[in-house]
DNA sequence: CGCGTGATTGAAACCCTTCAAGTTTAGTGG
DNA sequence: CCACTAAACTTGAAGGGTTTCAATCACGCG
């Protein structure tokens, strides 16, 4: 249930000892209770966060004020917006706090000096993004392809522990379905016998 | 209509004269007749494509055959399952020529090999990730949460060329509803006074 | 010309939402 | 620690957007 960055670049980058402590000094770091915000919509979003310890959440209102649900961020994840980060924008999305949080924060030039300093950080830095989109890519083939149930229960299956965490409504939101709809998939899966976990 | 990877690497990329002629030494072509394909369900992906001319279109199909489209890429655009590419998986996507098509195969150790050759390609290439998650991210904010009628004005505005050159039913495919349910939504919209293009 | 594929249309069915109410849960202050 | 309140979850009924099924129309190509 927690993840330090510092052993994300040894145990996962496999960033020699040295360079280890070289990279964490270009990194900060920050807590943010839960409920807080680490992005709001119309800022520019200055860092990417690695969450250590806790769990976030990147999101939009749409025009009615409803809550689209993008990315959750749980240990060991990356989050942030990237469109923002990259071309300077003001960003559309919001990142929250859904428990008390960790997160280490990553500058505009971090990714470019870490590199340098380690090829493995620079390798791994990369298969990270490559998995992100194959990540969405899947999500997409899912949203475009399966029912709201069908959804579900591969949300259930990738990231079982984000179930106990999230609030369902959160969840749904995700999902692409509004929270009394995934009350009701829930329970016609209860019905067919279905046990979560 | 036609945008060499030569081009691609000098225009786009800045990488300077002679590291083009280097990089061009890595890469081999194919030409695929409209029908044919690239990639079929089950097989390896062992390239990534760019296309130099035509279209492409990389899909999958449902247990009941219905298909599903991931991705359209035109000329300039980079196509390929990065899943299996990546990880040498067997893979679940099909990748079809909807023109007779020019693409550029690059191999498993291409992007590592040119990113020593050049900086800038390095660079570029990471961009290109980047803004590939960008526009997935924005892709899944729509199916999510927008209408059949919004994500169709969407694709009409961000891909106005593809319009003309890909058949309904695949438009369809890719916003996530039946051609019977885009043609509607055209109906609809005509009634409204909308004039695509 | 005729065949096959793509596009359109109508009617019925279905999935999911919306609206509105009720129930449960979780957090807070006395 | 209980009482109170707000938030989250559930449930029902009605409605809407999309699908499904089936038939028809339009068109390009052998």
């Amino acid at each position: 249930m927690e993840y330090t960055f510092r052993q994300f670049l040894e145990e996962k980058a496999n960033v020699v000892s040295d360079q280890v402590a070289e990279i964490m000094e270009l990194v900060s770091f920050q807590e943010v209770k839960k409920g807080e915000s680490l992005l709001e919509a119309g800022k520019v979003c200055d860092y990417i966060f690695f969450v250590e310890k806790g769990l976030l959440r990147l999101f939009l209102f749409n025009e009615d004020g409803v809550e689209y649900t993008i990315q959750f961020a749980p240990e060991s994840w990356f989050i942030g917006d990237r469109d923002s980060f990259y071309f300077n924008q003001s960003s559309i999305y919001n990142i929250d706090a859904i428990e008390d949080t960790r997160v280490i924060l990553l500058a505009k030039d971090f990714a470019n000096k870490a590199s340098e300093i380690s090829a493995n950080f620079r390798n791994y830095n990369e298969f990270i993004l490559q998995n992100h989109v194959r990540q969405l890519q899947k999500r997409i083939s899912l949203l475009i392809s399966a029912s709201a149930e069908e959804r579900y229960l591969d949300f259930v299956k990738t990231y079982p522990d984000l179930l106990l965490r999230a609030p369902q409504w959160m969840i749904a939101s995700y999902l692409g379905i509004t929270p009394q709809g995934l009350s009701r998939v829930r329970r016609e899966l209860a019905k067919k016998n279905f046990k979560p976990g």
